[in-house]
Parts: structure tokens; C-alpha cells; sequence
RNA sequence: GCCGGGAUGGCGGAACUGGUAGACGCACUGGACUCAAAAUCCAGCGGUGGCAACAUCGUGCCGGUUCGAUUCCGGCUCCCGGCACCA
């Protein structure tokens, strides 16, 4: 045993062991040593994009996997905890574009740098699992299903609306559109309709919307309600305003503009109707009115993120057109609005400014009438919104509907307008899932174009289409589509020459399922298998919280894709899930005359402090001068804040790295990265096995002992450590690893404050301490634990600490005679008393009125009440 | 703009179901050891007043419920995540 802690020795120790003994490698069925079938649990991280360079971010994620994992597998688990990449994405692209290498070559390397500073953090993955979504054997699966959804309509083609760069001639993802002109042309940006593959996630609306708000409560609230509030379920009523507007060819959708509203008790209210620029009434108008035409022109412009249409302003122009109201016969004007969208119910919209806040401002700007018909009890003025003009109320000037309730005004405009095919409908604000990429680093959809035959599937023995990795993108569209090699081929049907779709899918269908391929990686028959049925669901999925949404339901829709089709035979795949926060870091600038800034690494600042420990300033290292404290930052290569895992297994060794990311904060929020807390997890750790090494010396294999005759101090002791025991159960149990390490620290400093004193009791219930401490800190730094466990003979007598038994608390050893309560007057702290643990009501009144400090307070006042909570404290109210 | 979070000492954070606010750690200050430094160890450490005992204020802001509020309710401010082609 070395004199001193030595993680560098250690690490690679602990790790070769661990290698040789294959200890992370886990199989299906696994029993204990009573021949019992241990419990299965799966935890999995959300697999890393391969940038090349490993983060902190990611070590927080997998080393909440990893304690995860040893925790429960001491608990008597079978855990599994697989890793892989998210291979395909358009990072390959752009370091294609602008290195001129293939995004194969890159990602491929990438994965291989990854994968080597992943290594020395001690993670416990079985590698033998691991997915690579870029490689034909995975991505094959992914061709597979989606011509499974298309023979089951789930799957189907229509057109799409992209961000066009007029210039480069070539579509843009969202992130390539910069203050609305393309990242590389600087053109500004266009929307363009072109065909596309959807998958019908709205066929499992109900289904998705239902399971997220009464199954899933192993999920965090807030992502269950940004899930609900995506699929945004709204129960209304849809109906016509019959009109007789048409050319040659006939009425514009046979004579009626359909409108969907929540809102149909106000339909009384209707003072105009609005169309998105791109329905049909819009374009009609178009073709005769140039007012109409110029609108929709400019309505192109700009991008399509919902955030761009949310924040514009809301315009519109007359159409000249009017449409009848269903149940007045009025005439309605019909406008063209910018702010109402094609993809939402159906592209139009009954304008009743005086109950929607939207219409409102849209009606003062444009001079439309406000007709109020909803009685609020409180006077309703046009000239200016009040939150309340929104609310539910009793129908007042609306004719026959004057008096009927919501529900009542709801029923009597769908059966009104059922002639004229109302209905009661319920709309999403969910849209189907459109999966075209005009991209070449992703997988080919497996479809045919062919002359004769239209567009015709690939034939599964075909499969995989093989996306040829040795194309280099010039930035301007798909390199595929000049790939004759890729793109010429026969029609499956007729044999005639045909080409190949050279559209990719989206990458969000890789990260859909391949967690369920961990499970059967080298199945070449089928998408799944029988080990798939043990392992999922999976018991526990964690990553970030910016994945709330798209993915997490993008993935349960997929699983209910496969359930309906016999793949597997759950219905949500993730039980648990936790979304872990971001890292953040300090940052330092100093700003030019132009006012751009200069960000400066950590290390060529020196920081300086007033004698409270306040920073008051901060000086660059090499010249002396002055540099801005800009605060905590999230990890940015641009602000030059990022901190290297590898950097600091170099300093501290990775239990420090593990141990200290995880103490960094609550493992859910944001945290920030400091390089002198990490230093204190290290003094921490020093100091475990210096006290370790003295344990060694001083009392090295005195058992654990019976402690009911002890001196009070030793059971203090024991009470002490068995008490912060029982705090780390819980706190491991819902997942809060910074109160483990806490908890790690305190058992530590109550076993050093009582090393001098000795005795055989003193050796037995510091030798107990610990096996406990070395066993609750030993999910977050696995080496050092591993270590001390041999050094100390444990290993001898309980086997390897990776499959030692869990430590609990013994109850005897929280049991106590006397407890402490807290005497408040008028709810503030006064006093405290102790009193015998069985002590009766009255006795802790006596005692908390006779103490000096209450007396003081209480002072002949008297007294009102007394509230006493057992175990807690006393209340005095004079 | 819409949806979802967050805010506690100089800093990261703790306080489990409404019950001692600031555990644990960092920074800082003082001391021990040392020729010296590093390392290590000991002590102090929310603000204000006070030699002290103690008093008083204090969990982003304003208001409410309660014997008692960091915790519950109403209204704000600022910051973060998402908004369908970043992953």
C-alpha cells in the first residue's frame, strides 16, 4: 500500500482488473449466487453526437449513468448501460466543406477520439453493445421500417415547406438561416414548398397525449407538460361559411371556407374571416388583385421557425371576397393574414376580435368592427384588450344563442352548421413528421423514381440502400444527387431504368430506437429480438433537458409503430427518465476599442479578492492590465470557458473528474464548473485514503462488533455515521448524487475527529464507518474505493466492493434516549431543550416554558397557544 | 410571441411532506508546522449594531394565507431550455 494517494497508479490499476475480469459486460437472465434471477434494470444516456471532443457535459451524463449502475448492481440488479453514436448529422457535412474529406472518414475518426477519452473516466459500459447509427447494419433497420409504415399508410409523401436560399440554390436547415439570409450566400431566405416523406405521427395523437399525462410518472412534470402542450389537443367545432367565389373550373372548395374554432359560443361576434397566404381563397384572389398578389409575395420572405411568425408583426390585406355567415346570412369580409397558418386546422381562421387578443389587435390596426357578446358582469370597452375579454361567459346579443352557457352555445353552432358538414372536431397542434432531408450525410429513404411505375419501394431483400461514404459536399446540395453510381439503378417493378430518391432521413429516426438495437446489436435478421423483450422498456433514460420534446416523442412514437406491428410488446419506451442541466464555467474578456471582445482562458487570468473572499477583479497574466469577470457562462469554445476532461484527470484523476461534476450541483439543474472545487473533491479524496492507510496501521481487521454495551461516545459515533447512511440511501434513491458526496465527506470527518481516541469498541465502529463510507462513495470514485477495499482486506472477506452488498443503516444504531427540540416564541428560534425520547406532552411544555431564553420572551405575556410537533419542536404564541 | 424551468452568503450549493435558513465544499482571514515555500493540520467566516452576552434584518421584487413560509397562493423582474431542418 502506497503512504500516498497515487490516482494515477490507482486508476490504471483498478481499470486493468476490471478489463481482465470483463466485469462490464452483462447478459440477459443473469442470476445471483442463490441461483435467483436478479432484476433487470436498464440505464442508458442519450448517445453523444461524435464532434471528437469529449466534454464535460458529457461526463456529467455518464457518470450519472455509471453511479446509477454500481449502486444498483450492489443492490442485487442486473444493469446494462450501453453507449454509441448519433453518426449522422450535418457537423460531418460542414467539416466535409470545409477540410475536403469525406464525413465518413471524420465521423469515423471522431468516434475513435471519443471513445479513447471516454476510457480513462472508469465508465462501466459494455462496449461489446455498441450502436454506430451511420453504419449500414443499423441504418438498414431504419429503411426497413419506414417501408413497413408505408404499406400501413403510416408513411406517406406530400409537400413541404423549407428554408430556400435562392442564391446557392439549395435548401437550409434552421441554424443555417442568419437574421434571415443563408449562412453562406448571405441571400435572404425564401419559403418554398418541395415533395417530401411525413410519417403520421398524428395517427397516435390520442394515444401519445393520454399516456404522457396519466402513465408516465416516472417522468419529471415539466416534460410531461411540454409534451402535453406540444400535441396541444383542442376540442371545438369546425364549420363553413358557405360563399359562391369560383372561376371556370368551379367554387373554391365547393362553395365553403372551413374555419376551426375552440371559440364557437362567439360566433356571434364573427366580423371578418382571415386565410393563411397560401390557401386556395388567397391564391383566387391573387390572380385579380394585385394588393393581394404583392401580400402573398412578401409573406415568402423570411424563414419558417415558429418563432420568426410568432414575433412578426400581425398584417393582413383585404381580399375583396366575402364568405356568408352560417347563421346570420351576413356578409363577412375575407382578409389574408400573415398570421395564420396552412398547416393548422385549415388554413383559416373566424376573426371575432372582441373575445381573441390576436383578432383584436388585428382589427384596431386595420379598423374592423368589435362586436362584444359575451357577458362578463363588467363593462367592455374597444379600447384597449383586458386579459378577461378572453374568458368563458353567458351569450348576449347573439339572437337565438342570448343566455346559453359555453357548452350549451358550443352544441348549438354544430348542429346548426351540420347541414353544411359542422361538426364537433378536435385539432392538434401536433403536425406529422416530415422526414426529407435534401442532405447527403444521413440514411437514403429506400425509394425508386421511376418513369412508368411513380415512386416505388425498394424491395426489403434490397436492403440496405447503401449510402456511399466517399462523397466530399462543395456546400452546394447534396453531393448524391451527382452521383450516378448512387443514383442510377432499375425499377424493381417494370425493370426499366429508374433513379434512386437521394433524400436522406432525418436524423431524429436514428436516435428513435437504438436503444432497443443495444440490446441485440448483432441480430442481421431482424430489427429486434427476444433480448430486446428483457431489456425494455428501459428503466431509466437520461440526458438533457433540450430534448424534452422532439426526440422523447419522436422515439414513443416509434415504439408504438413497432407495437402495432408485433416488433415488441410495450407501449412506452422509457419507465424513468431524468433530464440532467447544463455545465456552465467562469469567463474572462477584455473589449477593443470596436467594443468586440477578446475572451481569455482561465489560466491567463489571475483573479484577485478583498479580504471577505469577494472578487473584486481580475488581471491578464501576461501584460498586467485589467480584464472583465464575465460571470458564469455555459462551455463555449468561443468564449474560451470550455474545461477538458481530460485536462483534469490529468491534475486530479478521473475519481476527482467523476466525483466532483457530480458534486457540483443538484444533477438536474445547471451547474458551474470550478477548477478549485474540483481541488477540494481532490483534498477530499487525499484525505479518504490517508485515513485509510492509517486504518490500516492502527486497527487492520477488527471486526465489526456489537455495540448495545458501547460507551455513549461510540454510539454517538455509530449514530452519527448511520444517520448520514440513511441520508445518502435517499438521496441516492431519487437520484441526488451532490447530497452523496456531501454525505461521503461528513462520515469521513466524524470518523477523523474521534482517531485519538482507542480501544477495541473504538476500532470495531471506526472499522464499520468504514466499510460504509467506502461503499457509499464508491459509485462516484470507483478507483480509489477499489483500492483502499483490497488494501484493507475487505476484498478477502466480502468479495470485490463491485458486487459487495449494499450497505443499509442499522436501526438499533439511530435509536436514541434523549432528542433535541427547538423552542420558538411567535415562530422564532428562543431555546432548545432535551428531553427523553418517550417524554409526554405535557413534560416538553413544562420544560420549553421553564427555559431562560423563552422565559425571557415570554415574559408574563400571556400565553395564546402552544403548538407542539413531536420529534420537532415547540411553538409559544403570546 | 408561445410552452417549460430557475433565482438562497463572496462562490457552488443544503434544508426530504409548511417546522432550527446557510449542511458539505470552495474562496478568504488568522494561527500551527517549515530556514522558506508547497502540502498538511487547527480556528473564524450572511449583513448591521455590540468588548461580549445578545439584539435585529435576511432565501430575486411586491402582496397574501399560516402559530410558523426558501417551501403554499396572486402579481411582477431577470436569467436559462424548447419552438418541428442543430443534435
Amino acid at each position: 500500500m502506497d503512504s500516498s494517494y497515487q490516482p494515477k497508479l490507482i486508476e490504471k490499476a483498478a481499470q486493468d482488473a476490471w478489463t481482465q475480469a470483463d466485469s462490464y459486460r452483462v447478459t440477459e437472465y443473469a442470476t445471483n449466487k442463490s441461483g435467483q434471477a436478479k432484476p433487470k434494470f436498464y440505464a442508458c444516456s442519450m448517445l453523444p453526437y461524435p464532434s471528437g471532443k469529449l466534454h464535460m457535459g458529457h461526463v456529467r451524463n455518464y457518470t450519472i449513468n455509471d453511479v446509477m449502475l454500481r449502486h444498483l448492481r450492489m443492490k442485487g440488479f442486473n444493469v446494462l448501460m450501453p453507449m454509441g453514436w448519433d453518426a449522422f448529422g450535418m457537423p460531418a457535412e460542414n467539416a466535409a466543406i470545409a477540410n475536403g474529406a469525406a464525413p465518413a472518414a471524420w465521423t469515423y475518426q471522431n468516434i475513435a477520439d471519443m471513445k479513447t477519452q471516454m476510457q480513462p473516466l472508469g465508465l462501466a459500459i459494455d462496449w461489446s453493445r455498441e450502436v454506430t447509427t451511420c453504419k449500414p447494419d443499423y441504418y438498414k433497420w431504419n429503411q426497413w421500417l419506414f417501408l413497413k409504415m408505408l404499406e400501413k399508410g403510416i408513411a406517406y409523401r406530400k409537400t413541404q415547406l423549407v428554408n430556400w436560399d435562392p442564391v446557392d440554390q439549395t435548401v437550409l436547415a434552421n441554424e443555417q438561416v442568419i437574421d434571415g439570409r443563408g449562412w453562406r450566400s448571405g441571400a435572404l431566405v425564401e419559403k418554398r414548398e418541395i415533395p417530401g416523406y411525413y410519417l403520421g405521427i398524428t395517427q397516435y395523437a390520442d394515444e401519445l397525449l393520454d399516456s404522457v399525462k396519466d402513465k408516465l410518472d416516472g417522468w419529471p412534470s415539466q416534460v410531461r407538460t411540454m409534451q402535453e402542450n406540444w400535441i396541444g389537443k383542442s376540442v371545438g367545432v369546425r364549420f363553413a361559411f358557405p360563399h359562391n367565389i369560383g372561376n371556370a373550373q368551379g367554387l373554391i372548395q365547393d362553395g365553403k371556407l372551413f374555419v376551426f374554432t375552440t371559440r364557437a359560443d362567439t360566433i356571434m361576434g364573427v366580423t371578418f374571416c382571415a386565410v393563411a397566404p397560401a390557401h386556395p381563397l388567397a391564391l383566387h384572389a391573387a390572380a385579380s388583385n394585385a394588393a393581394v398578389a404583392d401580400f402573398i409575395e412578401k409573406a415568402k420572405a423570411g424563414g419558417t421557425t415558429e418563432v420568426e411568425l410568432a414575433v412578426k408583426e400581425k398584417e393582413g390585406v383585404p381580399t375583396g371576397l366575402f364568405v356568408t355567415h352560417p347563421l346570420t346570412q351576413e356578409q363577412i369580409p375575407v382578409w389574408v393574414g400573415n398570421y395564420v397558418l396552412m398547416a393548422y386546422g385549415d388554413g383559416a381562421v373566424m376573426g371575432v376580435p372582441a373575445h381573441d387578443e390576436r383578432d383584436f389587435v388585428f382589427a384596431k390596426k386595420y379598423a374592423l368592427p368589435i362586436k362584444s357578446v359575451i357577458d362578463f358582469g363588467k363593462p367592455y370597452s374597444t379600447d384597449a384588450w383586458q386579459a378577461f375579454y378572453g374568458d368563458h361567459g353567458v351569450c348576449i346579443d347573439s339572437g337565438p344563442m342570448n343566455g346559453m352557457t359555453f357548452d350549451q352555445a358550443i352544441e348549438y353552432v354544430a348542429t346548426q352548421t351540420r347541414p353544411q358538414g359542422g361538426e364537433r372536431k378536435t385539432t392538434w397542434r401536433l403536425r406529422d413528421w416530415g422526414i426529407s432531408r435534401q442532405r447527403y450525410w444521413g440514411t437514403p429513404i429506400p425509394i425508386i423514381h421511376c418513369k412508368e411505375c411513380g415512386e416505388v419501394p425498394v424491395p426489403e431483400k434490397d436492403l440496405p440502400v447503401v449510402l456511399p461514404e466517399d462523397l466530399i459536399p462543395d456546400g452546394s446540395g447534396s453531393p448524391l444527387k451527382k452521383d450516378r453510381r448512387f443514383i442510377d439503378c432499375t425499377c424493381p417493378k417494370c425493370g426499366r431504368p429508374a433513379e434512386r430518391e437521394t433524400d436522406t432521413m432525418d436524423t431524429f429516426v436514428d436516435s428513435s430506437w437504438y436503444f432497443m438495437r443495444y440490446c441485440n446489436p448483432d441480430n442481421t435478421t431482424a430489427m429486434v429480438d427476444a433480448r430486446n423483450d428483457y431489456w425494455m422498456p428501459m428503466d431509466q433514460y437520461i440526458g438533457g433537458i433540450e430534448h424534452a420534446v422532439l426526440h422523447l416523442l419522436y422515439a414513443r412514437f416509434w415504439t408504438k409503430v413497432m407495437r402495432d406491428m408485433n416488433l415488441v410488446k410495450f407501449d412506452e419506451p422509457f419507465t424513468n427518465l431524468f433530464t440532467q442541466g447544463m455545465l456552465s464555467a467562469e469567463c474572462f474578456y477584455r473589449e477593443d476599442g470596436a467594443g468586440k471582445k477578446r475572451w481569455y482562458y482561465p489560466d491567463e487570468v489571475s483573479v484577485n479578492h478583498d479580504d471577505k473572499g469577494r472578487p473584486i477583479g481580475a488581471v491578464a497574466v501576461d501584460d498586467g492590465r485589467p480584464v472583465v469577470l464575465g460571470g458564469m457562462e455555459k462551455m463555449s469554445k468561443s468564449k474560451n470557458n470550455v474545461v477538458e476532461p481530460k485536462d483534469i484527470i490529468a491534475r486530479f484523476g478521473a475519481d476527482t473528474a467523476r466525483a466532483y461534476v457530480m458534486f457540483a450541483g443538484p444533477p438536474e439543474q445547471s451547474a458551474a464548473w470550478s477548477d478549485s472545487g474540483a481541488e477540494g473533491v481532490y483534498r477530499f479524496l487525499k484525505r479518504v485514503y490517508t485515513y485509510g492507510v492509517w486504518s490500516k496501521n492502527a486497527a487492520s481487521g477488527t471486526p465489526v462488533g456489537d455495540f448495545s454495551k458501547s460507551s455513549a461516545a461510540v454510539k454517538r459515533l455509530r449514530f452519527e455515521i448511520h444517520t448520514i447512511l440513511a441520508q445518502a440511501n435517499h438521496d441516492y434513491a431519487r437520484l441526488q448524487y451532490n447530497t452523496v458526496v456531501s454525505a461521503a465527506m461528513k462520515m469521513l470527518n466524524a470518523l477523523e475527529d474521534t482517531k485519538t481516541q482507542v480501544g477495541a469498541d473504538w476500532a470495531a465502529v471506526r472499522n464499520e464507518g468504514l466499510l460504509i463510507l467506502l461503499r457509499t462513495l464508491y459509485p462516484l470514485a470507483p478507483h480509489i474505493c477499489w483500492q483502499l477495499w483490497h488494501d484493507l482486506g475487505y476484498a478477502v472477506t466480502f468479495g470485490e466492493i463491485i458486487d459487495a452488498a449494499w450497505p443499509v443503516s442499522d436501526p438499533a444504531a439511530l435509536e436514541q434516549d434523549e432528542i433535541e427540540l427547538v423552542v420558538q416564541v411567535n415562530g422564532k428560534l428562543r431555546g432548545q431543550i432535551r428531553v427523553p425520547k418517550d417524554a409526554t406532552k405535557q413534560a416538553i411544555e413544562t420544560l420549553a416554558l421553564a427555559d431562560a431564553g423563552v422565559a425571557k420572551h415570554t415574559d408574563g405575556k400571556p400565553i395564546k397557544k402552544l403548538i407542539v410537533v413531536p420529534g420537532r419542536l415547540i411553538n409559544v404564541v403570546v
